[in-house]
DNA sequence: TCTGGGGTCCTAGGACCC
DNA sequence: TCTGGGGTCCTAGGACCC
């Protein structure tokens, strides 16, 4: 047996643990750039804000129900998803953080364990240590156990904890559960699907098993199968090291400016390079993009890219940097007001960790002393702002000027620094 | 008149997830 | 005026190899 265990409006959640009195009113949290609603509390589900839809287009609603509405607080959020996660990794040896806010537990060998009682533990475990409360869905593949997961948390009789243990649990609970909120099956599946009168999880189910691995390929096959309680996808343990790594965001203000435009894509590329070196990964691969707003008129609009090769893979900011000022130069246009850029790297092979090289076949060898140094240089500029805060030692490109995100109603960082918790108390 | 069989790698596009 | 960011996997098609 699985259990998906899922942090309920984990953003809002995030926010209401350090401002009580947000409990019992709308609560909203934005996406980067004050966008769209990327959390929203039960509150504000019921006024009918929808999930991704664009605040402004709600501002009438917003202020008519005096909704309480936050900018996106990743570094927050972050913390507090390791808290849970830490809590959470204390009631299985077999762990798989799916994403910020849920995560897979292995129950094999539980059989013993009154399965229900054990998953009230965890939730009140969960909320006593972390303030979070999460929902739990448990079944005999990942995909029942998500299923499960959205029953504890649409049917509030079930108090946070749906199990799905023999047919007749499943039955009924596919029977309940529109197609499109299959785990899997996204919008496009979903039309296709009910243009042929198929419109439940259990129709889904029930259909013959070559017509699907034809029209919805392998991975709607596996779906079709884990619904039918044969297990296809297993808890991944580790987490591979990522393909690519990206770092872009959308403008407050459209930027016209080249140089502006340079800065932006300096800080991305740095941060670009931070992770990399985070990961223990080298990338050989950058690619820079920058574009106007989509919603612009057509002739107004523009989508630049360009990909430069690396030569040796690396995760050095300052050889970085250079490969990203070349790309920009190349796919800048003038007469643009862009709307959003960002940088992407890939090509992404291990390295890094100290005392452990790739060699490749064009290289010096040994290392040459220069790479050495600069390793260095790299690690002691991440400590410095590791122990200081991000950005208190950065490359002189790397400037926060006019291009900065929109962000007006960012909460403090609780729980990450002293100086936004003094600030409260004054 | 006649021209095989078995592969790999890369990329673009489309689907999905949170 | 204002519409996010960061990922994964799969497939098809083209280029290439012997």
């Amino acid at each position: 047996m699985f259990a998906l265990v899922d942090c309920n409006n984990f953003y809002v959640s995030c926010e209401r643990v350090f401002n009580p009195a947000l409990c019992g009113r709308p609560v909203v949290v934005l996406s980067n750039n004050d966008g769209c609603f990327i959390a929203r509390s039960e509150e504000a589900k019921a006024i009918g804000l929808g999930m991704g839809a664009p605040a402004f287009k709600s501002e009438h609603l917003l202020r008519r129900h005096k909704v309480a509405v936050y900018s996106a607080n990743f570094t927050l959020y972050g913390d507090m998803s390791a808290r849970v996660m830490n809590t959470l990794a204390g009631f299985s040896p077999d762990i798989e953080i799916y994403s910020i806010d849920e995560c897979f537990l292995g129950l094999e060998g539980f059989g013993r364990f009154d399965l229900e009682e054990y998953a009230r533990q965890i939730r009140r475990t969960a909320y006593r240590n972390t303030g979070i409360p999460v929902s739990i869905g448990i079944g005999p593949t990942k995909t029942l156990a998500k299923a499960a997961n959205r029953m504890a948390k649409k049917n509030p009789d079930l108090q946070g904890v749906a199990i799905l243990r023999t047919e007749a649990d499943i039955h009924a609970a596919l029977k309940n559960m529109a197609v499109e909120d299959v785990w899997g099956i996204g919008h496009r599946y979903a039309a296709f699907l009910h243009q042929r009168d198929i419109h439940t999880a259990l129709d889904f189910s029930r259909l013959p098993a070559p017509w699907v691995r034809k029209h919805l390929h392998i991975t709607g096959a596996r779906v079709q199968e884990e619904l039918n309680g044969r297990s296809c996808l297993v808890l991944e343990l580790v987490r591979p090291a990522k393909q690519t790594i990206c770092t872009s965001r959308s403008f407050g203000t459209p930027v016209s400016a080249f140089e502006e435009m340079q800065h932006a894509v300096a800080h991305f590329t740095s941060k670009c390079a931070f992770k990399l070196r985070r990961e223990h990964s080298k990338a050989s691969l950058l690619t820079v993009f920058a574009c106007t707003s989509p919603f612009a008129p057509k002739e107004e609009r523009y989508w630049g890219t360009r990909t430069i090769g690396l030569g040796e893979p690396s995760n050095d900011t300052i050889l970085l940097l250079a490969a990203a000022e070349r790309a920009l130069a190349a796919l800048f246009r003038t007469g643009y007001g862009y709307k959003k850029a960002g940088v992407i790297v890939g090509g992404i092979v291990p390295g890094g960790i100290p005392g452990q090289t790739v060699l490749s076949l064009f290289q010096e060898d040994p290392v040459p002393e220069k790479e050495v140094r600069t390793g260095l240089v790299m690690e002691a500029l991440d400590r410095l702002n590791a122990r200081y805060g991000p950005g208190t030692v950065r490359m002189a490109s790397d400037i926060r000027s006019g291009w900065k995100q929109r962000q007006e109603r960012l909460s403090p960082h609780y729980t990450t620094s002293w100086n936004d918790i003094i600030e409260v108390k004054t």
